[in-house]
DNA sequence: ATACATGTTGGAGC
DNA sequence: GGCTCCAACATGTA
């Protein structure tokens, strides 16, 4: 579940905006009593968090990491991890992280890094970025404290999108190369949501389990890459290994590394 | 049908 | 203390 998908959860669920829990089921393992008889106030996300926050100040924090899922006034034949029952209807979240947040939202949350959210700035995933220069770009756009909500999926068609080999560094690129990085994957975030709103994201992927390169043909390669050890989809031919150049002091003329020039 | 994957956390080990 | 690695969680899909 990547960050646009919850901004559609959010708006489903604004139906239990300003209503009351009366009860709570579920086998979540999190303190969640002292919701019952409270007021729903406010849905929120920040990245893949669902943020339900309640008049009292407290909020539940759900986490639908990869098979998480939920139902609204439906039940699936399975355990819930945690249901809320309004007087309206209610909400089953299934295989999810369920946390009890106490802390002011503001304080724990920076919504600046939230690639989907108003106060999403570019300039601060610049400099982010900037500073993990021995990074692969692969592994920085799963950086949650960078790029909040985006996930493997939209990793791969970014990449695929600006044209780079997932094991690209970061200290290869341009600052250009960098700024199109960023603004890329804003675009395909909001293009991940208008599509998944229509039920069309998938007839969309160009090389996210797909098998060949819509461009050239070639077969997709596909292989763990970086420290995060995630599956990178690529097309070897379209998106370019970036090597930063390696000079010869005092020499303009570039040398390569290892090898011979004959 | 077996293996893999839209993800993160926490603990072990160094 | 900090860093890295890996198990654990759990289920729909290929």
């Amino acid at each position: 579940m990547e960050g646009p998908s919850l901004l559609i959860i959010k708006d489903e669920l604004s139906v239990f905006k300003g209503k009351k829990v009366t009860a709570l089921e579920g086998n979540t393992t999190a303190l969640i009593n002292e919701f019952k008889d409270q007021t729903l106030k406010e849905i929120k996300t920040w990245g893949k968090h669902l943020i339900l926050k309640f008049k009292t100040k407290a909020s539940i924090r759900i986490h639908f990491l990869m098979f998480g899922s939920y139902r609204i006034n439906e039940r699936k034949d399975q355990q819930e991890r945690l249901r809320l029952i309004f007087n309206n209807g209610e909400v089953n979240f299934y295989n999810c992280s369920v946390k009890v947040l106490h802390e002011k939202l503001e304080d724990i949350y920076d919504w600046s890094t939230d690639v989907l959210s108003p106060q999403w700035c570019t300039e601060k995933a610049f400099d982010q970025v900037k500073l993990n220069a021995q990074e692969e770009v692969a592994d920085i756009l799963l950086d949650q404290e960078i790029f909040s909500g985006v996930g493997n999926i939209i990793k791969n068609e970014v990449l695929f999108n600006v044209k780079l080999h997932p094991k690209t560094k970061v200290a290869s690129l341009s600052n250009k190369e960098v700024k199109n990085l960023i603004k890329e994957t804003e675009i395909y975030c909001h293009n991940f949501l208008r599509w998944k709103k229509v039920y069309e994201l998938k007839k969309h992927w160009q090389v996210f389990r797909k098998r060949t390169c819509p461009i050239c043909e070639t077969k997709i390669s596909k292989e763990k890459t970086g420290k995060r050890n995630r599956i990178s989809h690529y097309c070897e031919k379209c998106q370019i290994l970036k090597t930063k150049p390696v000079r010869k002091p005092g020499k303009s003329k570039v040398a390569y590394a290892g090898k011979t020039l004959l």
